[in-house]
DNA sequence: CGGGGCTCCTGTGCGC
DNA sequence: TGCGCACAGGAGCCCC
């Protein structure tokens, strides 16, 4: 699922294809996954940006408005040249016996630009969605998230401050709301835990300062490497371009339950917390 | 506040 | 072979 690095990867190749372009006609497949009017509102409008805050994707409108979408679960975004090309040098994908980089049944929504070039929005189980804001909507949004891990506002006292801020909630959950730390999902979570040998189900106000300092160093790591290598290819994943995530291979705990410990050689455990499941070792994880 | 559950949705993989 | 069901889970929502 789309965390942090996936949708930074996804924004990347989009910004590199699509700003200075026009839309000039929307398709929608599934109406739940848009705006009210999307159709007539997104027309003959300019991308003038494209950006990121936390798993969210903002394509700037030139006119002051925001085109925001979120992958949610399965969501892709794949952008198509004039010839009908996932460009970006990625080899062609399948997932579920379709060709990712055309239209297939599990494209909801198809944006056409002015000039040739399209913007296919793929989405199995339809989690995800289109919306078109205003300025004053678009700030509401975006000041409900957290801080952005991978900025300098992120530093150890700043970590500090937010974790006082929930001193009873488990760290994994934690780490996952949105409105604390922006873009950390499922993977990341146990992955920097595991990192930093910190028991998913601890509260916050337990850890110690050599702990937090750890925890924030592994989140950022894990990010950045995540990012490096393109993301985390698990069941959907595909860049704008239609490639898969290379981090999928770096993965240590995540879908690794029962199996052995890469550090310690103990069997993972596996756990529900909070509605996900959660992998830890027992044995190296304090 | 925390915790649990439900909801949206559909493909996959299991047991029988 | 095929049916039924649990599972995957981001995030909003509800209730206790």
């Amino acid at each position: 699922m789309p965390e942090l690095p996936e949708v930074q990867t996804v924004v990347n190749h989009l910004a590199n294809k699509i700003i200075g372009k026009v839309f000039l006609v929307a398709q929608v497949k599934a109406p739940k996954m848009v705006s009210h009017n999307f159709a007539a509102q997104i027309k003959n409008a300019r991308v003038s940006g494209v950006s990121r805050r936390g798993k969210m994707i903002i394509i700037t409108l030139a006119d002051g408005r925001y085109l925001l979408s979120h992958l949610k679960m399965t969501g892709q975004m794949i952008y198509l040249d004039k010839l009908g090309k996932a460009s970006g040098g990625g080899h062609p994908i399948t997932f579920t016996g379709f060709d990712v980089t055309k239209p297939n049944q599990f494209t909801r929504i198809i944006l056409d630009f002015k000039n040739g070039g399209q913007l296919l929005f793929h989405d199995i189980r339809k989690f995800g969605w289109l919306k078109i804001v205003n300025t004053q909507q678009f700030q509401q949004i975006v000041s409900k998230y957290g801080v952005e891990p991978l900025t300098q506002e992120f530093s150890l006292n700043k970590f500090k401050e937010i974790l006082a801020k929930r001193p009873k909630l488990k760290i994994k959950q934690f780490l996952m709301e949105q409105g604390l730390i922006a873009g950390i999902g499922n993977i990341y979570a146990d992955e920097s835990l595991f990192d930093s040998s910190i028991h998913p189900l601890r509260p916050a106000f337990k850890l110690k300062d050599e702990e937090i300092k750890g925890l924030r160093q592994s989140i950022i790591k894990k990010l950045r490497q995540a990012i490096k290598l393109g993301g985390t290819s698990v069941n959907t994943f595909v860049s704008a371009s239609g490639e898969r995530g290379g981090f999928v291979a770096k993965l240590k705990v995540y879908q690794r339950g029962g199996q052995p410990c890469l550090r310690c050689h103990s069997i993972l455990s596996k756990i529900k917390l909070g509605g996900r499941g959660t992998v830890f070792c027992s044995n190296c994880q304090k």
